[in-house]
Order: structure tokens, then C-alpha cells, then sequence
DNA sequence: GTATGATTAAAACATTTGTTTGAATCAGTC
DNA sequence: GACTGATTCAAACAAATGTTTTAATCATAC
């Protein structure tokens, strides 16, 4: 009766009393975004996490149900960290919010100081999506781009349709993504690290690069110079 | 000698005849492209190609030489497809160049009209690197951040130090690839399809928007005019 | 302490998958 | 036709993998 050998202290890392269902979801999320779906096993996940083989299908049923799971997971804790309104104040001006949004993105995608596999992961679903993609539009990007399109048409006149808009709205999110989605190829080419500081940088070029595009296109509202 | 039973035709769907590794090949590229490394299994690859199960191994040696061959056969291909001078001539205008080559990589990156397993290898591999990846930075990717450096320096002052023409760079190809690697989500989200006089129009808005970008910074050399 | 329900553990199961084997078939040459 | 080397075929093998099973262990309430 007092021989409790202490079920889960100081496996694998460092924390402790963690429940086995929370180490399996982050032990698959680092997997899965490392390996995708069929890469990962059951088995590799299970020793990360320090539970044994049946302990996934004992708490997720099977491993397809753990991915959603995982998946689920990774976007409350990007809708916490990153939420619709991304830390502007109301009296923001439109140049503002767009920075903020890019400077934002940015950093979610690139910055590796923090776990990032939640970002990883995503990428895998947006590039070869799964049933699970539904729900990762609704929850995410669907807002995402609801928010970008709002500060977009603050930004050009009514003027523009519904094409030019999103056209400017992807010129945007594309120079963002391009940083995650060639990542390898950047750094063997070009050998180039993204610390918070280079990220900076990059944030106010695309601004100034995509407010300079809108600008000359001649369909800015407000008029803008950057210092 | 006459017996020559038309090795190549129509070797799309079912014919046979055609040489068993070219067939190979082929479905191995499409099941890759699909699929992944891990996903594909040489059962269904030898099924498509309409090959015996052991053909693979004859042929290949084993699954990963398969993929190599694979991904090489795809290089080559979309090396004579897009040659490093992209159809423009010797006396075209820098901003010629640069609509040329967005232009390219457009229907390079979005055209469904032809076999799109290439490109979507391609950007498998880019976005999860295999030991392959080197080699396809040598022989395609070099060569294109290459040619569009110098497009990008021919069309700034050359105030601009590297980090400039790198970020003005990235900023095109990331608008050009960003509808290839998100074409699920807009897709989803805007029902929108990229037929050719689409893929004319996004091209022609993205080297607007790049042009005006880039002159806005006050770094363009030569004044450019978008009508 | 005992009973109960939840959780974990070790082993085994069934299927899939890459690969190999050895015989059969084909193409070309004498 | 017979020989030869290349190719194809059906079958089997060995390893890996998701899942299940059955017993042990734990936490908790009585």
C-alpha cells in the first residue's frame, strides 16, 4: 500500500505528474508533425510519452482518433496565443492592424523558440488535408482570412472588387507562408536563421512591400508614406 | 526487327507494350505525389503500372531507388518544360523578364490541365526534405533563385544590398507559390478554380503588385508605368 | 480491509508491407 | 528447334504496425 512507485515521475524530460492522455497528445503532436500521420507509430509515440503500446487505443479508441485529438488541441492553443483580434487597440489605424497581422503571422510560423509543432502540423493538414481540415477552416483559417479581408478593404478604396481583394489578401499571406513552407531550401541556399530580430525585419518589409503594392496599384484609401 | 510493337503510345491508362520501368515510373509518380513516401506501397504502385509486385524490386533494386528515379525523371522533365531562360528574348525589358517568370511559375505551379504529379512532388519534397533534396536544389531550385536574382537586381538600384533582393525575392515567389501550397484552402473557402485565363490575370496582378512594391520603395531603376 | 471501477502492463493477433525466391515466359541468336 | 539472357509471375517470407486481450495495479469509497 505504500509501495506507490510513483507512476509519473520524471519521465522522458523533466515534468512530472502530467495525466498519460496530455503526455500521448503532446508526445503525437511532435511525431505526427515530424513524420505525418503514416509515418508516426503507435509504438514511437507511446515510448515518447512513456505509457504503453495499448495505451492509446485504451484512452483514443485508435490512432486516427488521437491525430484529431491532437489536431484539436493544436488549434485551441493557437486560438489562445493568436486570437482573431491580434493585439490591436480599437484606435489602430488600418496600416497598423496590417502589421500587426503580418508581424503575428510571422512569428507563429517561423519563431522556433517555442514547441512548434502546432504550426508544423497544420502546414501538413493545409498542404494534404485530411477529414479534419473542415474544422481547422472554421475554427482558424476561416477567421484568419475574415480578419485580414476586413483590414485589406480598410485599406483600398470600394472601389475594388471581391478579386482584388483576395488577390492582395494571398500577396499577403503568401509572403508570410513562403518563410515556413521553404524553410529548407532558404536555409541551404541562402543559409539564413529566423531570429526574433531578422523576423522583425521581414515583418516590416512585407508591410512596407505590400502597402507600397497597394499604394501604386492606385487603390490606397488613406494615404501612406513610410518614413 | 519490324515487330516493334509501339512502345510508347497511349500508355496513359491501360495500353501495355509500353516498357514496364517507364510505366513504373509514371505511376510511382502519381501514387508518390499522392500519397507520400510512406503512404505509396509498391503494391498498388505495380498494380497502376499493370506490373507484377516484384517488378519494382527487379527493376529499382527497392522502394527509395524507385523514389529517386522518380524524382529525378521529374526534374529532368521540368527542366526541358521550363529551360533557366524562361521564352523571353535577349532585348526584353527587365519588367518583361520578371512577368515572364511569374508567369511561368504560375502554370508551372497551378496548370491541372497536364500531369500535375511533378510539381506536386516537388513541393512534397520542399516542404519534408529527403536526402533528394540536394539534388534537386542543384539542377531546379539554384538555378531559378538564380535567374530571378538577377531579374530583381536588374529591376532595383543597386543601392539595394543582398538582403533587399533577397526579401524583394521572396516576396514573388511567395505570392506565386503560396496558391499552389493553400490551393485546398481557397478552394474551400473561395470555390475558386485555376483555369488558364485565371492563372493570366493572378500573374499579371502579381508582377503589378511586385512592380509597384518595389517602385514604392524608391528602389526601382528604371520608372515603370503599369497601364 | 474489501469491493469497484479506472488505468496500466505484457503478450499475442491479424494485417499490411517491402522484399525475396524459384519457376515460367519472352525475345533474340545460332 | 534449341540455347541464352532478360523479364515476368505467383507465392512466400520476414519485419513492422495497429489493435485486442487478459491479467495486474492503482485510486477511491464503503
Amino acid at each position: 500500500m505504500f509501495d506507490y512507485q510513483g507512476k509519473a515521475e520524471m519521465e522522458g524530460s523533466d515534468k512530472k505528474g502530467s495525466d498519460t492522455r496530455e503526455r500521448l497528445i503532446q508526445a503525437a503532436g511532435e511525431i505526427f508533425a515530424q513524420r505525418g500521420f503514416k509515418g508516426a507509430t503507435v509504438r514511437e509515440i507511446s515510448r515518447r510519452a512513456n505509457a504503453n503500446i495499448a495505451a492509446v487505443n485504451y484512452h483514443f479508441g485508435d490512432k486516427e482518433e488521437l491525430y484529431y485529438e491532437v489536431l484539436k488541441n493544436s488549434l485551441s492553443s493557437v486560438i489562445e496565443k493568436y486570437p482573431p483580434d491580434l493585439g490591436v487597440t480599437p484606435e489602430s489605424t488600418p496600416e497598423e492592424r496590417l502589421h500587426a497581422f503580418i508581424r503575428s503571422l510571422l512569428f507563429r510560423v517561423l519563431d522556433e523558440s517555442r514547441p512548434t509543432w502546432h504550426t508544423r502540423l497544420m502546414a501538413r493538414e493545409i498542404a494534404e488535408p485530411t477529414a479534419a481540415l473542415e474544422q481547422m477552416i472554421e475554427n482558424i483559417l476561416g477567421p484568419l482570412y475574415g480578419y485580414l479581408t476586413v483590414v485589406v478593404k480598410q485599406l483600398i478604396s470600394d472601389k475594388a472588387n471581391d478579386e482584388l481583394v483576395h488577390n492582395c489578401m494571398f500577396s499577403i499571406m503568401g509572403q508570410c507562408l513562403f518563410y515556413h513552407n521553404a524553410r529548407h531550401v532558404i536555409s541551404k541556399l541562402y543559409h539564413k536563421k529566423f531570429g526574433p530580430e531578422v523576423i522583425e525585419r521581414l515583418s516590416t518589409h512585407i508591410m512596407r512591400f505590400s502597402l507600397g503594392a497597394m499604394k501604386d496599384l492606385g487603390i490606397l484609401d488613406t494615404p501612406y508614406t513610410h518614413k
